[in-house]
DNA sequence: GCCGTTTTCGGCCCGACTGTTTTCAGTCG
């Protein structure tokens, strides 16, 4: 069985080369195939054994597109992509990375100067060929001799971890709030859709007074390069190599912006299709009926004027919300306001921690939980875990202090760690004393799929165990997760009664979004935690609860949206 | 190359910025 992943690499294959043949990137053709790749990746299951007339019923791909793929699963190989391959060789390809180089751009020089590979592009500039050329000039040929020297910085498809890239645009955004006369400044694009990698960080600003705003983004510290600066937009490159567009519009146009900027491109896309059906225009000014302006400042109030509900940006991909809101079978979506209680939450008392057990349930009791887990990692963590004994007398701290917080039930607690074969801390015994768990894997993330699949399997067995915490152990961009089989884990979990965790931390979002909606159609209860070390990360419940929304769950699929009782029944259930 | 309550052909989202040009093409999102 062929990957939809692999099926999907060949299709932004000849997209990218079907581009560079057309000589634009905006050819019909190509995006045909980009809206092709955009349904598979939104199609649940595997396309490799599908008939064509099965993947013509997938939206975007139609005949043409549903016979180059049968190819591919069939041979292994596809002869339109074969024939283009000769005819653009990869070091050619690898030329479209350079910022501002175009397709147009790159047939030209090709064409005309032989430029087949990044050297013959700097031999080209040193020589100074490039500016003679029809269309360029001295100035486009400095900017790409430019590009290319920062090429590994910020090339085309360099993607930011969203954990790094937050704090950059909330610092920023904060600051250009407080300009006098700016109303609002938000960040939006896919750092405000909680993707979990982004190209570039895009903020929203609503000031009548733009040319202040562009003056404060272009002498910012954080600025090493100006990349471009107009009259409403100004994009920096910070020291990282993050680029950041920031755009005024005015204060009665900032929700048609916003809805702009937020994205994703197909859901804009799909949005403004919708506006045509109708007759009007959409753009990032507003929603228009020829010259009269029918909704602008929210977009609540857009999307109200299309016949749809609000439809909160974590979800707006164009993964078939449009459709389900319209004809009203979109879950009610979990919101933050609904969840009672975290259920994966640290004190000092763990070797990570950083916050006293005092503080953590303090802080927890400010944000109104009406239950909290206390789940300290378990003894086999050498550096980390608590013994028995310490184990003990914490449980009897957090009953002491429970009596302090007679609204919230405390739950003495145990983050098991899984060993390899999938043995837990403790032994059966011990572990029933918690009442509650949730077990994770700290280690050996390089074993086989199947290892790791039973690994997981046989640690759900366990009656003590509540919930799988971060699944893959993934650190976006940073370390990539256990390889398992989804399919069987998640049947596992909604047979065994435990709960998925999705980890709110920004660096894990695990489980991923894609995950959980498949969690989500397959019944299993998902419960959305913090992993907090700290007081400062109980605000992560808010990333959580996004990230759920990416996964299309309700408040019914999430455990600690639940009442106490249901949730204390919950916990009691296995047992 | 795809698609259809304007359906089998003729459309296909929309605009900012830049550089090279004197009205527009290319790139990008």
């Amino acid at each position: 069985m062929i990957s939809n992943a692999r099926i999907l690499g060949v299709l932004a294959e000849l997209a990218k080369l079907i581009a560079l043949d057309e000589g634009s990137s905006q050819a019909f053709k190509v995006r045909a195939y980009e809206n092709a790749i955009h349904g598979i990746e939104g199609y649940p299951g595997n396309v490799s054994i599908l008939t064509v007339k099965e993947m013509e019923a997938i939206k975007g791909v139609g005949g043409s597109i549903a016979t180059r793929v049968k190819e591919f699963v069939d041979t292994g190989s596809v002869k339109k992509l074969d024939e283009l391959r000769a005819k653009y060789p990869p070091a050619l390809v690898e030329l479209l990375k350079v910022p501002g180089l175009g397709p147009k751009t790159l047939k030209l020089i090709r064409a005309e100067l032989g430029i087949e590979t990044l050297d013959d592009l700097k031999a080209a500039i040193d020589r100074q060929a490039l500016r003679e050329l029809p269309g360029l000039g001295r100035t486009t040929e400095e900017k790409i001799a430019k590009s290319i020297e920062r090429l590994g910085l910020h090339g085309k498809d360099r993607r930011t971890p969203i954990a790094e890239a937050m704090p950059i645009a909330a610092g920023l955004a904060t600051e250009l709030a407080a300009l006098p006369g700016v109303e609002a400044a938000i960040p939006a694009g896919s750092l405000r859709r909680l993707a979990e990698t982004i190209g570039d960080i895009d903020i929203v600003v609503a000031a009548d007074d733009a040319q202040q705003v562009m003056q404060a983004v272009a002498t910012h510290p954080a600025a090493t390069e100006i990349v471009g600066s107009g009259e409403t937009k100004t994009s920096i490159l910070t020291r990282s190599g993050l680029q950041v567009d920031v755009r005024v519009v005015a204060p009665s146009q900032l929700g048609a912006a916003l809805l702009y900027f937020t994205g994703s491109k197909a859901h804009n896309v799909a949005l403004r299709q919708r506006a045509i059906d109708r007759g009007w225009l959409l753009n990032e000014y507003g929603l228009f009926e020829g010259e009269e302006l029918l909704a602008a400042a929210d977009e609540s109030e857009i999307y109200q004027r299309l016949d749809l509900p609000l439809l909160p940006p974590s979800i707006r991909e164009n993964q078939g919300e449009i459709e389900a809101a319209a004809n009203g079978s979109l879950p009610d979506l979990v919101s933050l306001d609904q969840v009672k209680g975290d259920l994966h939450f640290h004190s000092d008392q763990s070797g990570d921690g950083r916050s006293s057990l005092e503080e953590m349930v303090a802080a927890a009791a400010d944000r109104g939980y009406t239950y909290l887990a206390i789940t300290e990692h378990g003894e086999d963590l050498a550096i980390n875990g608590s013994s028995r004994e310490q184990m003990l007398a914490h449980r009897d701290r957090i009953r002491e202090l429970n009596t302090k917080y007679p609204e919230m039930s405390l739950l003495f607690g145990c983050e098991l760690n899984i060993g390899p074969q999938g043995s837990l801390d403790y032994d059966p015994e011990f572990r029933l004393l918690f009442d509650w768990t949730v077990a994770s894997v700290h280690s050996h993330f390089d074993l086989p799929a199947e290892v790791q699949t039973s690994r997981l399997l046989k640690a759900m067995a366990d009656p003590a165990v509540n919930a799988i915490g971060h699944l893959t152990g993934r650190y976006i961009g940073r370390r990539p997760g256990i390889e398992l089989d989804v399919d069987t884990v998640l049947e596992g979990l909604a047979v065994s009664g435990v709960a998925l965790e999705l980890n709110g931390a920004l660096d894990r979002l695990d489980a991923s979004a894609k995950v959980t909606r498949g969690a989500v159609a397959a019944g299993v209860t998902l419960v959305i935690s913090t992993d907090s070390h700290h007081t400062s990360d109980l605000r992560r419940m808010a990333y959580g609860v996004a990230n759920a929304q990416r996964g299309w769950a309700a408040a019914a699929d999430v455990a600690n949206t639940w009442s106490t009782e249901r949730f204390l029944d919950f916990t009691r259930s296995r047992r």
